[in-house]
DNA sequence: GATAATCCGGTAAGCGCTTACCGGTAAGCG
DNA sequence: CGCTTACCGGTAAGCGCTTACCGGATTATC
């Protein structure tokens, strides 16, 4: 019957119970082994070990070090979640692109819980040096990534990719990881055809997204060719620039209307923080919506609904999105194989603000 | 010179890298201990020890294993933070509240950044069993843990902190844990006398939070004192419970139009949320805001000052709120001392909702 | 009674890293 | 030259858990 281990040498103070299962055997009257046999489910021991093991663990408050766990199991049972926080011209607390990305990662946590793994969470500022050092260290304590948009370049996420399996969130894959997305352009696609067909709307704006997110130049390419094709006048350019946040969208319509530029009959948005900042700076100056301006969004967050009038939307499934994303991480270290490029479908929400009822 | 440990005979497909730190030390041409020392910055390794040890670090790709660190140190430098995802009456992907939560939660890994820490995510569904079980198994893969409000009764509380430190996000510590919180009584005195006081509103209403939350419950009883103190009349009861969502908050007032109440002069909501709600059910049913009803919030999420009218509310400091609670953990794991109660003062944000220009 | 099969549980090795301790070398001093 | 001190780096033990392997006891069969 061994005995707990002696106490380590260490500066710091030690402040987690130092109960190993050294003495949950001691105190149970059996060898660690059977400890271990009960607590995970091996072997079969006899419901009389079974019910020592279970009261000396409950009597002590025993719980597993997950550290020794995973070193012998080689499984830490942990996914790292990356993601960018901020911008060069936005102060990072007040980053509103998040919200996308927290209800991502609630997907991503959802699906993980179902695996037993848990979520550790690492954002990075814009202006953090060595990034590739913060995720590194972040995989060191993980058994794969997933990658929020916007993180390392093409050629980095490969070499990540070599050290650890990594999942991106991306408009396309990188080389050795593997990536998951929603099907944008159709998005996009619908919206337009929505507000040019199904209402006759002849002159459509697009407030732009961040100008280095290839996800927005992808939206605003689909956005340009099916205007043209359905032959609506395009309303776009610099004056047309956001950031995905509210007040970005508010301040391209505030600097429009403050030099009495003409306005579309309809503006579609990167998303709908951008959609929220547009209709506040339209309401503002008196400019109805959708009587005189139709209103479009992409995301569909909880608040769209609850606007006034009610978004209208490209509902992206985030938390599906996160959902496969781990499960394509998971399918990846549990048996070696998983899909290279997953893309989601996408549904369009039409709600009051496009001028339906 | 040790040679690299043999593959483990596992039968999970080995997923990650197989590098190990006896891979350098071939490389580079020195021990471990070598390694070791120059990837920890001990010692005082020569300088060219050290430029052969990176480079082989550089082409090898080589990630310290985060389980066999943290079991070696004796520290992780993991923080695990639980919250509670939905409740009975909501499905739980809707649920709106997670929008503070998330906040908060940047706090934390902002803090925990700062002192070389990552942030362990676990979200409790409400119907999950086991809640107990699960915590458990977060504190077994981390250092501390902070619990967000509506996690655990004051003696689970008590008891696991008897097995890791604990910092609790609540209203009031409960015995063994450390707590950091909001001075919310101050928030909703201030907004009670901004209305009765500066505005001299006579009627005011209170849309309430979720009837099990603590922290609803007192933010209720010092509306109701302070409200009685100003000599102002009191709309409250079933009719006026919501439950911190948009839609809790929107029901409450269409309820109340549908039975052609009558409304008081101004609604203090339980937060952010319910507030937007509340303000789509009036502009729906043609009542103006702030003129013919002022409406107010709590917490400051950063859509509230993107609304029309932007919203008069309390900002609770949640950024500070996570960063602190952080703190407070990592000093009672470093020096085995914290503060057992940490209270943080609120801001009135006085914008047009309340009828302020 | 002897043999084979099954059940159960203990012992020892190992997961990948950190570092205390010790030894070799070189420099300085008398 | 001999002794002392400082510097540097290698060896071995250990962190807390998991589990392959083996042995003892029991049961079943001939």
């Amino acid at each position: 019957m061994a005995q707990s281990p002696k106490p380590k040498k260490n500066s710091k103070v030690p402040s987690k119970s130092t109960l190993t299962i050294y003495d949950v055997a001691t105190q149970a009257g059996v060898s660690i082994a059977s400890v271990s046999r009960v607590l995970n489910g091996q072997g079969s021991p006899r419901a009389s070990t079974r019910e020592r093991v279970m009261q000396a663990v409950d009597e002590l408050g025993f719980v597993p070090d997950g550290a020794a766990r995973a070193l012998s199991n080689g499984l830490k049972e942990v996914v790292g979640v990356v993601f960018r926080r901020g911008d060069e011209t936005r102060f990072e607390d007040e980053d509103e692109s998040l919200l996308f990305i927290d209800v991502i990662n609630r997907g991503i946590d959802v699906a993980a819980q179902r695996r037993g793994f848990d979520v550790l969470i690492s954002s990075v500022g814009f202006s953090d040096e060595n990034m590739s050092g913060r995720i590194a260290a972040v995989a060191g304590k993980a058994d794969g990534l997933i990658l929020h948009d916007r993180m390392l370049s093409p050629n980095n996420i490969t070499r990540l990719s070599g050290m650890v399996p990594v999942v991106t969130l991306a408009g396309s894959p990188s080389r050795g990881a593997m990536n998951v997305r929603c099907d944008n352009e159709a998005g996009i696609r619908a919206l337009v055809r929505h507000l040019a067909v199904d209402h006759g709307y002849t002159t459509l704006g697009y407030v732009a997204g961040r100008s280095d997110s290839p996800d927005n130049r992808a939206r605003a390419r689909v956005f340009e060719a099916e205007a043209r094709a359905a032959g609506v006048e395009i309303f776009e350019g610099q004056d047309w620039q956001g950031d995905y946040s509210a007040a970005g969208g508010a301040n391209v319509i505030a600097a429009l209307l403050e030099k009495h530029a003409e306005l579309p009959r309809a503006i579609v948005c990167a998303n709908d923080q951008t959609a929220l900042g547009v209709m506040h700076a339209l309401a503002r100056n008196g400019v109805k919506v959708p009587e005189t301006v139709a209103v479009t969004g992409f995301d569909d967050v909880p608040v769209a609904r609850h606007l006034h009038p009610p978004l209208t939307t490209v509902r992206q499934p985030m938390l599906e999105l996160g959902a496969t994303a781990f499960d394509v991480l998971y399918s990846r270290i549990s048996t070696g194989k998983a899909d290279a490029d997953v893309v989601l479908p996408i549904q369009l929400m039409v709600r009051q603000s496009c001028g339906c009822r």
